[in-house]
DNA sequence: CAACACATTGCAACCGTTTACGACTAAAAA
DNA sequence: TTTTTAGTCGTAAACGGTTGCAATGTGTTG
């Protein structure tokens, strides 16, 4: 049972060195003779020694791991932006600690305490919203926090975003020139920053500054049931374009429209937020708004090694550049 | 910058108690009178003091951390059985230490090692293929290991299944049985333990013991891509009924096939062995093979809890079952 | 040859906990 | 009253490293 065969000091013994001197060479520092160096690596080598990431973490208050906050794995979104964000962590030697919180806030802060405890070096937000709880501690604490693909109001905290009114209104903008005038949006999570302080705020401006009555906001759509089902009310109301932000819900609007024998994008134009393979597997394939998922991680996590190193950030605001990609569910 | 504000030795300095008894407090243990215990939750509570994890971790030698290794967060399939994972892991009080080790074997073994340097309680592997040296290093530590949605050929591991050789056949049969005769097999990595020692071998039992003779395996498909241009060789080769081990590589060949006015099922059948959202929405739907994935993950989870906890396994390699599904892409 | 600079190494404190062990107290048993 | 017993608590040694500082040796310079 023993967990630890091999300690530092039996490293030291062997190759009749200090400790001191076998961390040095495990750590690269320089400060030592050529020769030791080799006779320290070879018993290193013979013993199999590795050292221990955990007691180098309490004595030198540095993890190598980063936390990771995030609702769904299973959420495309999310696991695109991870991807990024892994792929630069791993080139940075840092390890992720993942804590996916639901899609409720319900103990967000409990789950942000424990990556604390666990002396995470910095932590990588991506979640939707952040609870006021959470916010405190980030406040508290002096471990670095990067948003990514998401940010608070105040702007409290670096952030690696799109613009997302523009793009709002870019779409928006598309459905208008080509002639639908009964325009919605549907969300998942209406309370979400995304939602809540750009989408909203950017529809709302576009309506007035068209002088376009009838607003329909629809929220809670997050599966592919939920857009399907949804299109019934849709219907109703006449809705002839929509905006959605999740493609999986963009395609049961899409298929449900089909099914029932309304023409896209004749009668029906839609436009998703969100950009998978999804958008392209469902037909008519979707028209966009291409977010550069993957970079967003990645720039958030490079970020977040320069904090962690105590640099300074050029821009603690990135915002990418999105693309509106036109398919064949818009005209 | 200092980053631990409030140590254990200051509530105990401040509760006028030793460190033993607040740990003793901060652990649950019941050796604690009432009166004391309360006095030093107030101190804790009054400083804001929270434990650090890695002293723990050093002290105690459990991190309460369980590794993950896979090979691709933006694979569904890998993502829903982490969710199981996940789900299990939280319930038990335990976080993931993420690893993926992109599409190739390349350093696996580095990424093995490192996350056994963090001294993790347990390991849950999903990657397609343990490699030899990762499998000399499970060996040599006494880390327990899982395997999730895979095995090793020697069943040297716990693992996590289904019958793969048996949902193979039963979708072969499926195929036959409408009279398809000239059937393939589409996957990504041959050399996975799914593909070779079960899937491979399932299609070849079958094809003999029906006397099939055109014997046709693509591999190398991952991508929706990936299919969508397959499906030019699967034309030429006359395949009228494939089965796809990802159901992204099945739409591109429905896709592709519809596009190309191939009728589904009629001239060309198809069924994906993995079933997420996107069976549901590309169009004809697909017949697939239900595997368990959030199941598979949580059972595994729930596994490696028992031997990091020294219990026995009942058993120590769980077949889940699967089901057909059959939909509109088969008759 | 003395003085000094620099490279190399070891000493020992420290990181923040857990936990065996023993001490102490008060109540129960003899 | 004396002895047991059980319940509480403190002491101090780990856990496996890092790192500032001092010590040593070696070569350089005046």
């Amino acid at each position: 049972m023993q967990k630890q065969e091999v300690t530092i000091y039996d490293v030291a013994r062997e190759a009749k060195v200090s400790m001191a001197t076998v961390s040095r060479v495990v750590n690269g520092n320089n400060n030592v003779r050529k020769e030791t160096r080799e006779k320290v690596l070879a018993v290193i080598d013979r013993l199999h020694y590795q050292p221990n990431a955990v007691a180098q973490g309490l004595a030198s208050k540095r993890t190598t791991t980063v936390g990771l906050i995030m609702p769904d794995l299973t959420n495309m979104h999310f696991a695109e932006l991870s991807k990024g964000i892994d792929d630069i962590a791993t080139m940075y030697k840092y390890n992720i600690l993942l804590s996916s919180v639901g899609n409720t806030l319900l103990n967000e802060d409990q789950v942000i305490q424990n990556l604390l405890n666990k002396q995470v070096d910095g932590v990588i937000y991506m979640s939707n919203l952040m609870g006021e709880k959470a916010q405190e501690i980030f406040e508290r604490t002096n471990t670095p926090v990067v948003l990514a693909g998401t940010a608070d109001a105040n702007q409290d905290f670096p952030s690696v975003t799109i613009d997302y009114k523009a793009a709002e209104k870019e779409a928006l903008g598309l459905l208008l020139k080509n002639g639908k005038k009964n325009l919605a949006l549907v969300v998942g999570d209406g309370k979400a920053y995304v939602n809540k302080d750009n989408r909203f705020v950017a529809y709302k401006d576009f309506m007035e500054e068209h002088k376009l009555k009838n607003v329909h906001i629809y929220e809670d759509a997050r599966t592919y049931e939920d857009g399907y089902n949804l299109f019934d009310k849709i219907k109703t109301d006449k809705v002839d374009g929509i905006i959605a932000t999740r493609d999986v819900v963009a395609a049961g609007i899409a298929n449900a429209a089909s099914d029932a024998g309304v023409k896209i994008p004749e009668d029906l134009e839609i436009i998703s937020a969100a950009s998978t393979n999804v958008a392209k597997i469902v037909r008519p394939q979707l028209t966009t708004v291409q977010q550069p998922l993957y970079d967003i991680g990645a720039v958030a996590m490079r970020m977040l090694t320069k904090l962690m190193n105590d640099e300074e950030l050029d821009d603690a605001h990135v915002i990418l550049p999105y693309t509106l990609k036109k398919s064949a569910s818009t005209k």
